[in-house]
DNA sequence: AATTAGCACTTAGGACCATGGAGTGCCAGG
DNA sequence: CCTGGCACTCCATGGTCCTAAGTGCTAATT
């Protein structure tokens, strides 16, 4: 159905749309590229990509421009992941390098994404589900209050503090403290439940209360509804672009870090570099938009994800590129702490 | 010069103006407001007004619009401040209610204000420079590294690796954690540089390396460069505005965190509620918004800054009642912690 | 059978113009 | 000092026309 010059009449189409903005017609595709054919050959392929699916025109009289299901075939079979030039490789390593803590990080590789790409970058925390304990402190705030310090391995620190408890003695605290760094450090935060299931009944009777009520916090606010962080950056890049959906619609969506996440985890794992084109994304405020992502990682153990949300008239190839150059950086960068 | 009736007029342009974001004209006054005169007189009275600079008019055959200077004397003479009605007073309570932490609380203020203005939200964490120590954590993490978590009264908790380390004995690591929290604990974030002045010199030799690293770290990078962090939001509600820069200008500035927080910075402290307009904003992307900042703390201990960003054209009093009774009730929940 | 040239057809968008309406400034009279 | 009246200005709106770009189809060519 689809001969090889259909297919790069295709390819052509979505490298000037992404290049100019405009609908591309038969005579400039002619011109720009060396496809050996002359336009009426062009325009009748055209019709048969039309027929397909894989492009559209906007009214009678205009040039093509390539569908969702276009882009789709484009990513899938017509490109290659642009490699980052030897400078942008430098800048990353260089930007990414000077950062004192995991914030730090999360909020460098962020902008450097956006400007890379001049979209807009999403970067997830590692998950808490992927990581490992590696230290429990428990921190007495007043006669009532403990704060209990949550480390781990990935450099994530969470506190929560435990409140409305009776009279806490310091040796109560301290003995729970070492129990629970005994028990836990260097569990997986999925296994942690299993971990601390008898840990109360080791204690003094005095004690138990503390315990649980530690306890609960800890599994109830960091293992339940395991908390996923995510930090957004070079929104301004929007302003530039143009959706068919209301650069409004676009914000909103962005704003609510719930469906980004559940976006994101929607999309392959691992190392792979996932693309959701239009409307593949289940979520309104997304249809005009494509998603690239990437998960990042320590080695082959897969931590978190990150992308970058822009229109579908996107330079994939090279969005492409720095997603993946990036992803590999933080994972680097993560393992060398 | 400017007796009351212009006055009024001046007042009755600018709500017309924010109310219907159109050129405002004699007639629609004379209408709308019972100022107890005709258009004509009217008509006089705006000339006087746009002699002084308060108004000015796009085009000659155009409505008037107030100018910088109108606004500002709008606020400062001309409206009171709004004070929240009692559905949204509920609001704020059982919304800022259930926050666990203080990253949770800081998010959920700044969503409130975005909902409530219409605005882009702007909120200032606890400044550490107004923070005090309530404990300092050391924590080992392999031989030649430990992380040492800081912890302030404001609820606030800063963790850095230091690293490059000899090995490190789990001895000089709990000694120095003990001798640090006796001599930091409660004391103010900007003192703490006089009071480990001398604390190498009580530790034994072998364990001095390990203390001058910790406190170089602490020093350089929690009191020398004290981090402010801030977080935007209800950056969606821009879309829907329209300034005379461009929406990229605005969410440029908007980005530049360094910025904001030297604008934030240069507004009134402590309780004040603080209007910056239009070009009284020493940057030049917010040269076409106004800025509503109010200091928020516990008691009258003042701990940062909170506000909004919008046009230059918006409902003054209803922000300003917003911003201050957020302001108020984010330093209630703080005290309550 | 595939490609190409030629041609008639469609349409968006820009230029041009006319017109209506909102608003002004000014003047003379109350 | 206020007001009604009036001439003037200018923007916004809508209509018309025209051009440029691009198409689809058919007949000729390779």
């Amino acid at each position: 159905m689809l001969d090889d010059r259909k297919l790069a009449v295709l390819r052509a189409i979505v490298e000037d749309y992404v290049a100019t903005k405009e609908p591309v017609g038969s005579k400039a595709l002619a011109d720009r590229h060396t496809l050996g054919v002359s336009p009426a050959t062009i325009r009748n392929d055209m019709v048969a990509l039309e027929e397909e699916g894989y492009i559209t025109q906007p009214h009678t009289s205009a040039g093509r421009v390539p569908t969702d299901k276009g882009y789709r075939l484009f990513v899938d079979r017509l490109s290659t992941v642009k490699p980052l030039s030897s400078a942008e490789r430098r800048a990353i390593e260089t930007f990414l390098g000077g950062a004192v803590d995991l914030d730090e990080i999360v909020a460098r590789t962020v902008r450097l994404l956006a400007q890379l790409t001049r979209q807009v970058a999403v970067v997830q925390y590692p998950s808490l589900t992927r990581s490992c304990v590696q230290h429990v402190e428990l921190v007495p705030l007043a006669a009532q209050r403990v704060m209990m310090v949550l480390i781990t391995d990935t450099g994530r620190v969470e506190q929560r503090v435990i409140d409305g408890l009776d009279r806490v003695g310091g040796d109560s605290v301290e003995t729970l403290r070492q129990m629970l760094n005994r028990a836990l450090v260097g569990k997986w935060l999925t296994d942690v439940p299993g971990a601390v299931e008898d840990l109360p009944a080791q204690l003094p009777p005095d004690d138990r209360p503390l315990a649980a009520a530690v306890l609960s916090v800890l599994l109830e606010s960091l293992v339940e509804r395991h908390e996923e962080k995510i930090v957004l950056g070079g929104t301004a890049n929007l302003a530039a672009m143009d959706f068919s959906a209301s650069l409004r619609d676009v914000l909103e969506a962005l704003e609510e870090n719930v469906v980004l996440l559940r976006l994101l985890g929607e999309m392959g794992d691992a190392a792979m570099l996932t693309v959701r084109i239009g409307a593949e994304n289940s979520h309104e405020g997304f249809k005009s938009t494509s998603i690239v992502s990437a998960g990042y990682g320590i080695g082959d153990q897969p931590l978190a994800k990150l992308g970058v949300v822009g229109p579908t008239r996107m330079d994939y190839p090279g969005t492409m590129g720095a997603v993946r150059a990036v992803a590999r950086y933080l994972g680097q960068i993560l393992a060398g702490r």
